[in-house]
DNA sequence: AGCACGCCGACT
DNA sequence: GTCGGCGTGCTC
């Protein structure tokens, strides 16, 4: 295999990076007359197989070193852009992760490589064929006028199956063209349909055209109350970024790229974007990979992995619902993509907007320090009125046992539907009941696992762990005692819900909505365009119902537990509840009669419940910000976590005791001094919790232990971590260590 | 991530 | 006697 030692003049060395799980590119010999240069794409052998890789480095006419293999072959790929070799190299070292591994975030699209085939029109010839049936007859008319169709177009027009196309081809009364292959997305115009912007639109607008016209690294917080026309407002700055012929990325989490937003993005700029989902099959984004590499194609429309996209000229990068957890991924890499979006975009040297309407601490934070600007829309568009929110206090006005629709909640619904519009019910728990309990010895169904209640869903005629996902058969005896018929569904879930209103409202067309039942994603997004559409009159659901979305015809919203979720211990509980409840009411009345929202509580007098009924986000921003800089937590500090797992759970705990162990072995650092638990670390020092401390949570079949990394601002988490695992005991017996370098909750 | 190599349980 | 399980180690 060695070929160096008699390589001809001219052969250069270069280092190309693997997409596999090695930090460090390997030199191979390229043969005379490839001419590689960086983020040229080759193929490679390595170990026993053959891979593709990304030429790194190249030194040219250098004296190869002897037993380097040679590049096999050069691929057809545009080269992956210096900008985004450079990112790729950032968030390796950012997030410990082997740099091929974040390689392979890049490329991973591109893996189907068959070049854009040509398509194949068809067009009337104008003879007739010998037997003209009804289906002929309507199939002609359609290809009528000379002009071309696919075969699946003029199907549908004729109303009839692909087969007829090829009979009346085979009969000659139709004929075959070749064409170029459609383009993956059409051209857009700026200049298309641009909106009258009011004052405060058009100013923050202004801001962000500034930006992307002088080509600055810029972010921005774009915060706007919902119906406040965040989305006008950013689209002045993607009509910005076409002009001046670059390219604009618009992130969003993945439930909220629906028809609606590409009908809306369509009427604006006269073509929908290019969309990048898991919706999307692996041969379109083979395409679009491409066609972004190329600068043929000027915006894309899509989820996280969409940022990692080969983009050859990017100005702009927008990040809808910024303070959604749907950012944070954890395959392999570990990272949050609104965070890596921030850096993406220096790299590029693009403006990034984040928008939200109740943004995360950290960005508020951000804006409010100035690193970020802060665009705000406070009021809604077109002079429509906020939704008026009413308390139900479940103390004193409470349904009766049993139920969970309290009284003036079901009137209002009562009177909504009568007006023919929509109502909603938010409830944020999956399944019929989140306990079930015997009434005759008091057992309580536990997960055998790890210890939490077993959620019933009766759909699926099971109990159900949220927490690890283990499933098991509802019995329909007490397990302990025996007894039958004895088995009690306590509290509600969405599918309870439903059950009460069917008996409410017995005539209104309901739809729960849900993210456990079957269809995935495709499911969810049809179904949240057929509320869009009128299609329902009462919707319950979970935490789906509140991203982003504009519902018309919805003037109700009730919010049937508004406590779930304050008491669970949860350092961020207090800003996802606000987050989370604020969606969902925001989504009330869209017309010039403001929607109402009714939120039912046990504790209207909660600093949550007080900030969002009174409509006060500063109050509240206010007072998350003054308690997380106490608690030295982010922003005002770092955490992260080592995930230490293993199928035998004494393994997973052995080797996180050695890992603090081991972390208190390091030899002194200048950056950092390691200290376990009691209060709040010292400036530069780095706080572990250790395992005893740390939950243990059985998930997908393994125990996993985490150690929770806390350091005050400035130390440097990364390089404790690095000299940590450098040190670290090997892992042994099936244990796995991940990393999370921005854990979003401690539990 | 793949893939080979290696050492222990139930089968043609 | 072997087929095959997956734990461990390596890839210029």
């Amino acid at each position: 295999m060695s070929a160096a030692q008699d390589e001809p003049e001219g052969a250069q060395v270069v280092d190309v990076l693997a997409p596999v799980a090695v930090d460090a590119p390997y030199s191979y010999v390229a043969p005379p007359g490839l001419g590689l240069r960086p983020g040229d794409s080759v193929t490679v052998p390595l170990g026993t197989r053959e891979t593709y890789g990304v030429v790194w480095s190249v030194a040219e006419g250098a004296a190869p070193r002897s037993n380097l293999k040679r590049v096999t072959a050069r691929l057809d790929r545009p080269p992956l852009p210096q900008k985004l070799r450079d990112f790729i190299d950032w968030l390796a070292r950012y997030t410990l992760t082997p740099r091929g591994m974040a390689l392979r975030l890049a490329t991973r699209a591109a893996e189907d490589a068959a070049p854009d085939a040509p398509r194949t029109l068809y067009r009337a010839t104008g003879h007739s064929p010998e037997r003209l049936t009804p289906t002929r007859r309507r199939l002609l008319a359609a290809a009528e006028g000379g002009m071309t169709f696919s075969k699946k177009a003029l199907a549908e027009a004729a109303a009839c199956t692909a087969g007829v196309v090829d009979a009346m081809v085979d009969e000659g009364a139709l004929e075959a063209v070749a064409a170029p292959p459609e383009p993956v997305a059409r051209p857009l115009d700026p200049d298309f349909a641009a909106p009258l912007l009011e004052p405060a639109q058009s100013l923050a607008a202004g801001s962000l055209i500034e930006a992307v016209r002088t080509k600055s690294y810029k972010p921005f917080l774009l915060e706007g109350v919902t119906g406040s026309g965040k989305t006008e407002v950013y689209f002045e700055a993607i009509a910005s970024a076409l002009t001046e012929g670059g390219q604009a990325l618009v992130m969003m989490p993945e439930i909220a790229l629906t028809a609606q937003f590409l009908e809306r993005f369509a009427a604006r700029f006269g073509e929908r974007p290019a969309e990048w989902h898991s919706g999307v099959s692996q041969k379109k984004r083979a395409r679009i990979w491409r066609a972004a590499a190329t600068g043929q194609l000027r915006v894309v429309a899509g989820a996280r992995s969409a940022l990692f996209l080969p983009f050859n000229n990017l100005r702009l990068i927008v990040v809808d619902e910024e303070h959604e957890g749907a950012y944070k991924q954890d395959d392999g890499a570990s990272y949050h993509a609104r965070d890596m979006a921030v850096v993406r975009a220096r790299f590029e040297n693009a403006t990034i907007v984040l928008a939200s309407a109740t943004p995360s601490i950290e960005t508020r934070v951000n804006a409010e320090t100035g690193r970020y600007g802060h665009l705000r829309l406070h009021a809604r568009a077109g002079a429509r009125p906020m939704p008026l929110l009413e308390p139900i206090d479940m103390r004193r006005e409470g349904p009766p046992r049993g139920a969970w629709i309290a009284p003036r909640l079901a009137q209002a619904i009562a009177e909504t539907i009568s007006r023919g519009e929509q109502a909603l019910l938010f409830l944020n728990r999956r399944g019929y009941a989140p306990l079930t309990l015997c009434r005759d010895c008091g057992h309580r169904f536990r997960c055998t696992q790890c210890d939490a209640w077993l959620v019933e869903h009766r759909f699926r005629r099971a109990l159900v762990c949220h927490h690890c996902g283990h499933v098991e058969r509802r019995p329909d005896a007490c397990p302990e005692c025996g007894a039958t018929e004895s088995l009690a569904a306590c509290g509600p879930g969405v599918e309870r819900l439903a059950e009460e209103a069917a008996t409410l409202f017995p005539d209104a067309r309901t739809l729960v909505l849900s993210s456990d039942f079957p269809g995935g994603a495709e499911r969810i997004r049809r179904e949240l365009d057929d509320i869009a559409n009128g299609a329902f009159d009462i919707v319950i659901g979970t935490q789906l119902v509140a991203k982003g979305h504009n519902f018309p015809q919805l003037t109700l919203v009730g919010v049937v537990d508004a406590d779930l979720g304050l008491g669970s211990g949860d350092p961020r509980a207090a800003e996802r509840t606000f987050q989370l409840l604020n969606q969902v009411t925001g989504r009330a009345g869209r017309g010039e009669r403001p929607g109402r929202a009714l939120i039912q509580t046990f504790q209207p007098e909660h600093p949550v419940i007080a900030a969002l009924l009174s409509g006060d986000a500063e109050a509240f921003y206010a007072q998350e910000i003054a308690l997380r800089e106490r608690a030295g937590l982010p922003p005002f500090g770092r955490l992260a976590a080592l995930i230490v797992s293993a199928k035998d759970a004494a393994a997973a705990e052995g080797h996180a005791r050695a890992l603090l162990r081991a972390a208190h072995e390091l030899p002194p650092s200048p950056r950092y001094r390691v200290a376990t638990l009691g209060g709040l670390p010292e400036a530069d020092e780095i706080m572990i919790l250790g395992p005893a401390e740390a939950p243990i949570a059985l998930i997908r079949g393994r125990f996993r232990y985490r150690l929770l990394v806390k350091a005050p601002r400035g130390a440097d988490v990364q390089g404790f971590l690095r000299d940590l695992l450098a040190t670290a005991p090997r892992e042994r017996g099936g244990v796995r260590v991940q990393i999370d370098v921005d854990p979003q909750n401690f539990m």
